[in-house]
DNA sequence: GTAGATTAGTTTAGGGGGTAAACTAGATGG
DNA sequence: CCATCTAGTTTACCCCCTAAACTAATCTAC
């Protein structure tokens, strides 16, 4: 048992499993306060690979169609996306964000971009963030998952 | 505006805030799917540093009382912990860990560590694992929440 | 000492997340 | 043409969370 790997997972899980849950209630944008990480991620991934069926959205966020399809009807009320009926298959429902949805979108990456960077950018040395980028890259990569 | 900066802050969303997710589902002990990540986080907490009281596993968890007030009961009914009046004051109660609780913690634990060992130890290099720790470490020191 | 404020924890209402299973309605294919 | 498959919805039930109202114990200050 290495040594060294212990402390890796102990990281690892202090890190990624419970820091995560403070990152995120810190992160204070109004947007942040009004939508759900859940909801927000959908608006994410819409803008990133352009609309897409409710099944596709259930797969990549790993979840059950049946979160899905609560959750697109709850964006839809708040007018963030659009769902019209696919005319080859009449069952699929693609989801499109609407101007709203865009402007979301667009501040929720601004404020993300904001709380980090004012993390970073005061606590941590040029080697540190080259460091930070290379070992993050890694880790997706590990993780392998596709792109949200 | 860097533009490591804004790999760092996308690589940071991608593994933090989406990624986590999709490991805790990956992480398939009977454990974790017998008891909430929540529930794991207050028994390891306590396995920790000891029996505390209600209000401050709400502190560390960071949420509101009344989440806590209602997690604790439920694990009460599973016998993972007990629940003791303090001598002191007689509002607060001490929440100790049962000898189940403890060997829940205990597989928990090596759960989580067959996973990220079996997820690392294949695919990262020897360099690779020092700078995940150094780099681990540095956001953990930034995000400075105490230790869980 | 006793009244008022504070503190620890509970309860309830309401909203987020999730699943599984039953269901509707289109698509497909023997 | 009818059986089967597939996309998405609904329902019942679970966990998570908060805010606000509540109980009960402890302080505090007159």
């Amino acid at each position: 048992m290495d040594k060294r790997l212990i402390e890796a997972v102990e990281l690892f899980e202090d890190v990624m499993v419970h820091g995560t849950e403070r990152v995120l209630k810190s992160v204070d944008s109004p947007i942040w306060q009004e939508y759900s990480r859940e909801q927000l991620q959908v608006l994410k991934m819409i803008s990133k690979s352009g609309a897409m069926p409710a099944g596709k959205i259930a797969c990549l966020q790993g979840v059950h169609k049946s979160a899905v399809s609560s959750r697109i009807k709850k964006l839809e009320e708040k007018e963030l996306i659009q769902i019209i009926k696919s005319s080859e298959d009449q069952r699929t429902k693609l989801i499109k964000l609407t101007k709203t949805g865009e402007e979301v979108v667009r501040q929720s990456d601004q404020a993300v971009y904001e709380y980090v960077e004012k993390l970073f950018s005061d606590q941590m040395t040029d080697d540190e963030l080259d460091q930070f980028v290379s070992t993050f890259k890694k880790i997706r990569e590990i993780l392998k998952w596709e792109g949200v």
